[in-house]
DNA sequence: TTTAGTTGTCTTATAAAGAATACAGATTTG
DNA sequence: CAAATCTGTATTCTTTATAAGACAACTAAA
């Protein structure tokens, strides 16, 4: 499965450092080993360290000073935005962030038989297939592509797209949804997801697949979304209900949900109810 | 951000060709264009194009038919092993599938700043590190860095960590494991990890950091995973619930949690909820 | 001030990746 | 059978990555 095609040997002292740094294995404001230290800490040529620590820099994590040494920046090491896993993003709105949408491509095809599958469509069916970006304060986080039945995406306009959450036009249009499935996972980032989240070829991506059918069980939208993890992920609050030998963990979502199910005007904003990960002052 | 220190070109077009045949664009046992078409498609030479193609092949997801072509493999395009967003691993006993653990390292450490912080300790607190390996059926589909704190950590032995797993082990010792937040998202294998998941470095893995905390708020474990996403990957059913405005979705498993606490005995191992993606008989 | 250690920059040499081309053997089609 | 097309393999050349070393400029500490 493994080995053949080497990644450069900058390429993999730049993902080692940088999985240190992440990970806290060097604190914050430390100073690296110098760079003949790295050098043959790794057996590599300084040439290689230099690169590796060049690619550090330009993503901010680390900060150079001319004859003193080389130190991790504390800024940019930590948090990108939260969804919790209905896929809402939280803590949008009391941050004051502004989130935009670029409409990419939009088209209509002919469905493969695996995406007619995972819809539960007829095979060769006609689909609306869109690609859009999501920005958070300008910069890109998400690219999805999304793919519609042709007759339910006639229903709204391309510009539409633009503007508004597919889901809410799917059910402005009458439509019901009543199940999704989504599955996570992560995968390297392609020429064209690359280039719209403004990454390099190859960086690490992290993906959702959501299906979202209607009563009658048939697809009504499938989503394939590509996150920039250094700007979002998935966060979920776990809570250990039940007791004795049927103690199991519960997502928390789902109590405060049933919460607000008879508190449709105050939304509850205050909520704390697990701690969260915080930068210090 | 991006920009300088190309991956190679062989690798970009492998990640190319991957991500359209992952995503279904080209049809599964269709013939790819061949080797000189692709070279001049993508301005690359056919060497190169040939050492794509050989990565491809050896990840088992073409097959290459000397006269012939190069066509697409049925197979390995589809299914890693799922969890739920609880981490609970499905379907693996009715599937006759065997897990192992395998303990990479054990040792005593003091808290990074960062550690201490996220567990809600004093910094310098010593814990207890360990590092595990999960398999499947004999392979390697998560890589485990846990941190507990000492006085917890005494409660077990570095054998029962081999073969028990560490919730129950604290659960077992009294403890009292009230809340826990999960953060999902990805990143790129470094060297140890990518050893121990038999992966290349710079390969995308799928993260997933678990803090648990007692009843009095402070942290009992700390999980850093990594998992290989061609092997594992988080799944989770929604339902739409409520009515009107208060419409929104809510995780499936909490409903099925409701129905198991007053349920020790019988595990409905039948359920099927919401249709799964299946492969092709 | 001196000294040791650091990053920044350059040179030269070797190793590896890529480009361009040619040709043999297998396969399909007319 | 013959022609066209494909993969497998080899050769040669160019470009790029890496190695090894030298030296200047800067910093901090003795």
């Amino acid at each position: 499965m493994s080995s053949t095609m080497e990644p450069l040997k900058a390429r993999r002292l730049y993902l080692l450092l940088r999985e240190q740094i992440l990970r806290g294995e060097v604190a914050v404001d430390a100073r690296l080993p110098s760079e003949p230290a790295l050098a043959q800490e790794h057996s590599v040529s300084r040439v290689t360290v230099r690169r590796a620590l060049d690619k550090l820099a330009s993503d901010g994590m680390i900060e150079r000073r001319p004859g003193s040494g080389t130190f991790v920046s504390a800024g940019k090491t930590s948090m990108p935005v939260v969804a919790d896993l209905s896929n809402v993003l939280t803590h949008l709105v009391e941050m004051g962030r502004k989130t935009g949408v670029r409409l990419i491509s939009f088209a209509y095809v002919n469905a493969t038989p695996a995406m007619a599958e995972e819809l539960r469509l007829d095979p060769g069916e006609r689909l609306q297939r869109s690609v859009r970006v999501r920005l958070i304060d300008g910069q890109p986080f998400s690219y999805l592509v999304t793919h519609v039945p042709e007759r339910i995406g006639m229903s709204y306009s391309e510009a539409d797209l633009a503007s508004t959450p597919l889901l809410e036009l799917l059910e402005r249009s009458g439509l019901v949804a009543e199940r999704a499935t989504q599955v996570v996972g992560a995968t390297l980032a392609g020429p064209e997801a690359a280039d719209a989240l403004d990454l390099d070829i190859g960086a690490a991506l992290l993906t959702m697949t959501r299906v979202v059918f209607e009563s009658s069980g048939r697809g009504i939208e499938h989503l394939q979304a590509l996150y920039r993890p250094d700007r979002y992920s998935f966060h979920m609050d776990l809570e250990r209900t039940g007791s004795d030998g049927a103690r199991r963990w519960t997502p928390a979502d789902a109590v405060r949900a049933s919460e607000q199910i008879n508190d449709t005007k105050k939304n509850n904003r205050t909520k704390r109810p697990t701690p969260q990960r915080r930068t210090k002052p």
